[in-house]
DNA sequence: TATGAATGAGCTTTCATTCAT
DNA sequence: TATGAATGAAAGCTCATTCAT
């Protein structure tokens, strides 16, 4: 009984550093937020991130981990579950733009990880996680004629847009509702790909 | 004639810095790089930066404004300069693309360079300049009635579509042709605002 | 018990640096002592100083505000709760004497510590705190035709005095005995405003 | 004919080095001063000071022997060829104070620059030229029972009292006139020694 | 003589990490 | 588990000095 109330408190100061780390990590940079940011918005000194995480990078990897996780949940559920390219477009759209309204940080994690990390010169990862998948996706769709846009630009236009209408959105550069935004989009990206519901 | 040679030495050593500079800035980032790094890079010693600027962020804004200076013109005279939404959007495809593959470090910069800072917290700025220029255009044709998509998504269609594809490229995640994808872009973004030649 | 012990503990590093500090600066200046040197004295790395102080800077004030402190505390308890101008300033040139020469560092450094700074080219502040108190002591004196000497030259002999046979004596130019100092300065002090007891 | 011309440019260019020195190290400091405030205020640039002489410290100890240079001479001809301990002291008084007024960068050098070196821990040298001499003039006196104030303090007073006015008239603390403030400082500093001439 | 780019040592400061408590 | 003082490496920057021109 005792071990359940540690490991409860435990969870949740975990759970609250990784709050405030994806937060911080998405806004200002993995170099950009230090250790005592993350302790001091948790309400912790900064020994004790090192109960948690044995460093900040382990911290980061977590975190990348944990939205990866969720995006390709967001993918194989949401998405791929679809019959129908038409479909699953339009799927796609919806969730990830919905995903990104409802976790900024973690879209804008995800966004600009790869430009988070910044240790050596030029090093290449099997990042892009998501983005494979869909390319994967629209790369059959187009051997099968189902469209006839090249996959990486389609791949392009599709989480392109999104993520580029999250930034507009972030800045207040519009006062467009969410819904209007992602109807449009859905309506627009199908158009884009010759997939208009009206032809 | 001894003037202009000191001269020329003087424009190469800080053209060199600026290169340098910019190379890293978009690669690791601000906070990644080091004035040693752009030192080591340039072949001087880290003191010698500080003859040609007084300090890193001083070096950054140099490099942010040449930048901004380059696309701002590029929009002016190639895109602006252009009659009739369809051949605008054409040309701002044609014209950022192109960019973007002969300048990918400069392209590369000016896409995360509001990333690169992460000064205080949420610090907003008069950033993404060439983005509010490319929207007031796009406003205009929507009032207009040139095209049918809510302004913010057109703008995210085509800005979005060309860094993430620019991305894609720079993994190495493509095999076509910069032509190739340059034309698929312009093909299939007219048709996503509803200009497509064809119709 | 377990708070108390550490208490001390911080007490301690932070007192020692404040110490140390103070016999730097007074002795090399602000420029001349570097935080190692302090460090070093204290015993521990360059950063732990930056535990107790946020700066170089930081650090000289606290140390200026405890002499000031000091050196008012001097005179409020010391001196001006005297009644008497002859017996106010036997009372300043004794109390002030005692200091130097019981608190050599910090007489020193109140002293100097306008030269320690040297900031930007001519930067006067409201420095020279504990003159201004003496000064106005002696001009309500001298308006009330208790002394016959214009007070800032009466403000330059006391303090002037006091501070040169401090110098002297710290340069081992004296073997004249503390004591034997203190009581010349007052029989002579008090002679030159026309105060002396022999009148 | 040549080399006289060049002679009197190097000339008037070491002076202005001399000057501008004086100027700052007496205001700054000598690490506060840096080559380049020097080369600035001059209208060169930082490798020309190098031209004239051979460092910063030999600049530093060029105008260190200058001023002692001038101060001896002074006490030489002005108050040692006096007769009289009474008319040495007025002398000394007057000649000093004038020179403080008139050449206040040479008096604020000379008053502080034992601690502008700041070099090593606790160097101690030869320095404090003029007061020796002075110490030796009253140690004379007293031995003849000419004064009958421990010659220590006789040389604290005259000396201290002058520079601390100095200090007062600098920070713009008094109105009285030059005149008049160097007459009541004769006065007093001749009855503090019991010279008073009205005795 | 003078320039000014460059050096190199040293400075203040930051920060991830450790460790005794 | 958590604290917070301390470490140590590295960062940005300064500056006296040198040297090719």
């Amino acid at each position: 009984m005792n071990g359940k109330g540690e490991n409860i408190e435990i969870l949740h100061t975990r759970d609250r550093i990784v709050q405030s780390a994806l937060r911080l990590f998405s806004r200002k940079g993995f170099r950009g937020t230090t250790i005592k940011d993350i302790a001091q918005e948790v309400g912790v000194t900064e020994g004790a991130i090192y109960r948690h995480f044995e460093s900040k990078e382990e911290l980061m990897e977590h975190i990348t981990e944990k939205i990866a996780g969720e995006i390709d949940l967001l993918l194989t559920e949401e998405v791929l579950s679809k019959e129908g390219i038409k479909e699953r477009v339009e799927a796609l759209v919806e969730s990830l733009a919905c995903y990104a309204f409802n976790n900024p940080d973690s879209f804008r994690y995800m966004a600009v990880f790869h430009l988070l990390r910044e240790e050596d010169e030029e090093e290449e990862e099997g990042r892009y996680l998501p983005g494979i998948k869909i390319l994967h996706m629209l790369k059959e769709a187009y051997s099968r004629g189902e469209i006839n846009v090249i996959p990486e630009v389609a791949l392009s236009i599709v989480t392109g847009t999104i993520s580029r209408l999250f930034e507009i959105k972030e800045m207040g550069l519009t006062e467009v509702s969410e819904e209007g935004l992602i109807d449009e989009m859905k309506r627009v990206i199908l158009r884009s790909l010759g997939l208009a519901p009206d032809l």
